[in-house]
DNA sequence: CGCATAGTTCGTTCCTCATCGAAGCATTCT
DNA sequence: AGAATGCTTCGATGAGGAACGAACTATGCG
């Protein structure tokens, strides 16, 4: 009969299937209008305003209007921390291993995970980069080695300003169970696999597919 | 539309107010009965039981029979992992900063975390240890120091017998708002407090009191 | 100005699920 | 053995909330 904060009402507004999809589709990191997401989440308009409108006044999605669209975005990193948590107990306790389909196959191999990358691409840059001494692990924690600067200078990413996230965190890996890069530095490199157009994001969904050229250069820059 | 693990399930199941006060009560680490649960959550017994088997059947309780007592507990430190991301979302986006009561004021001073001290002195140990140098911490993350062998076995603290979970991490705490130390060596730390009998636990609470003998000792030790 | 598109609000329907009392097992105490 | 305690199962009740269609508001296009 205690009462700390209301950790309830948070997680019964991710409890709902239609809700929990949305906030999945949201963890690509892109805000996405009201009918995308009622797409994505399979209900109908209406529903989605709805439910939308919850996850609002419950303070997980923030929205912005343009014009006659109105895209709604993660709350922030803590938002999604939360829901990669839960997908973690999600992932371990559910032995639902049924069907890896294509797109399943694709989201394994790499994909967006809020704002950095994941899957087995992300895994393996990871630990190629502790390979390199260019981070360092201590158990599940990563910070930069002695040539992270220099190392990321190269390829025109700045490790030295730094904003209010960190700049390397661990984060668990739900299909390959093992930490892959996050924070701003994990940020700073999906935006050059992307820039650089290494990379593309396949279309409603967060599986991030690689040109043949563009894994060249990825393995060239990272896993090298 | 997509699947990945099934999200809205755990957190359906996190989202009734029943079994949320459950599983924060078990959040102080030690398992509980049934009727201890259903007096914790203020539901009939019949209740409890099924909500019970329903945290059983998702995977986030282990169970224990002994005699004709059941004694229920977290599955493991993702479980209580989860519980805290959780916990924290609702900290920042619910200012009911109502009533900051007797009990809660012994709860924002220290408190139980799972396996390891959480609160106001948690974060100045953790503060203390960074500032001695004994443990470093580079932005969110914490790893041994130098010295941290030697200082830790002085008060007889084994740092080097590494099992599979990490020796230090760090664990946001709701009420400061910063992070304390959680990991084997803050279980540690916890077992050693009350081993030495510097604090009891307080009943039917996560929150930890010092007395004050022991808060000199604890101070002595781990905050000059 | 109309017409089309994007979203929200309203009202209704329907179903899940939380709840409790009573009864049923299991274990321990005397 | 009988009684008491701890817990689960069963059945009935009831409320919250998820869903959609229809109507309403707002923005953009011709």
């Amino acid at each position: 009969m205690r009462e700390g904060p209301d950790i309830a009402r948070i997680a019964s507004l991710v409890g709902d299937p239609a809700r929990a999809n949305m906030l999945n589709a949201l963890m690509g990191g892109t805000a996405l209008t009201a009918s995308e997401l009622a797409h994505e989440a399979g209900v109908s308009l209406p529903t989605a305003s709805s439910h939308l409108g919850k996850l609002m006044e419950g303070g997980l999605l923030t929205v912005a209007s343009q014009g006659r669209h109105r895209y709604y975005g993660l709350a922030g990193p803590q938002v999604a921390g939360m829901i990669e948590a839960i997908t973690g107990v999600a992932e371990a306790v559910g032995p639902k291993r049924v069907r890896p389909g294509p797109r399943d196959g694709a989201m394994r191999v790499a994909r967006v995970c809020y704002d950095h990358l994941a899957g087995e691409q992300a895994v393996a840059m990871l630990d190629r980069l502790v390979d390199k001494n260019v981070l360092v692990r201590d158990e599940q924690e990563i910070r930069l080695g002695p040539s992270a600067a220099s190392h990321f200078a190269a390829i025109g990413i700045d490790v030295y300003t730094k904003p209010r996230r960190p700049v390397c965190r661990a984060c668990l890996d739900w299909s390959v169970r093992r930490s892959h890069l996050a924070g701003t530095l994990g940020a700073a490199i999906l935006d050059k696999i992307l820039a650089e157009k290494w990379a593309r994001r396949e279309k409603d969904s967060r599986a991030v597919i690689f040109s043949p050229p563009g894994k060249q250069a990825f393995e060239r820059v990272f896993l090298s």
